[in-house]
DNA sequence: TATTGTTATACTCTATAACTATA
DNA sequence: TATAGTTATAGAGTATAACAATA
């Protein structure tokens, strides 16, 4: 089976990739705390952001507005997370988790710690820093707010 | 914004970086000529290896059987591929490009040859060839068959 | 006018269960 | 009984248009 061409394409080798860290994820920590990837990711980042916009949010996950709301509407709905309008300007909505909610990261964090073990261990930890590291170049210029 | 506790997982540095890569194939591919990722990784596929079942195509491409069964569906519509049985085992769908396929790959892969180059000016070549490996060593463990 | 967030909707990729047909 | 492929369906991520509320 010959894929040398699709093999010279970055966006190939992401999604081949990716099928091995979505099953890392939803075997450590997806699975047992009921937690998608995109949610897991939004609460990690409250924990360490606490009220912040729900413009903020977005533009450091990439993600377009609807699917944010949507999105913080589960959470909320799960009693994980909690609004609230900002005081200097009523259009902003301040997110933050509530008590249940961080001792659910806290959780996750703890699962999430060695999930990607079984990838990591094909690399040394030179190259796996440095894997991080050219990848997060790859990615979208200005996510940090 | 702090999101460092996120950094250092490659399933997020993986979901950051598809963002650039599926705008580049977009752009330059997948608006131009009508084709989805999936699409043009399939077209490619088939232009390297005529008559691969679709038993092959499925393991070398990580897809179920039903969502390949659909992929290939719309594509015979368009009247890009064409399935037939195989005469030595009447279970096995050959699939091979029709002219009009193997025309449009053609367009897609001269298309294709420059899309990622936004990112690839990123790094130096070395750099940049040393991305490819180490990402492709995450991926599953046998997609050769 | 511009910004923040919402509602409704659609597209793409991925996944499982239940089935047909061939071996 | 095992394998190749199909049908139906659902979950997850991503995208746009149209809108309300606020600045």
């Amino acid at each position: 089976m010959d894929h040398s061409a699709l093999q010279r394409f970055l966006g190939y080798e992401l999604a081949r990739a990716r099928v091995e860290t979505n099953r890392a994820f939803f075997d450590s920590v997806g699975g047992p705390l009921q937690l998608r990837p995109l949610e897991f990711s939004l609460l990690l980042l409250l924990r360490d952001n606490e009220g912040i916009s729900q413009h903020g949010l977005a533009l450091t996950l990439n993600l377009r507005p609807p699917n944010l709301t949507t999105l913080l509407a589960r959470l909320t709905c799960r009693g994980l997370v909690h609004r609230e309008c900002s005081d200097v300007d009523r259009r902003v909505q301040r997110v933050r988790l509530t008590p249940g909610g961080a001792e659910l990261v806290n959780r996750a964090s703890k699962a999430a710690a060695s999930m990607e073990d079984s990838i990591r261990h094909r690399y040394s930890a030179a190259e796996w820093a440095l894997l991080l590291e050219l990848l997060h170049r790859a990615g979208p210029a200005n996510p940090d707010i």
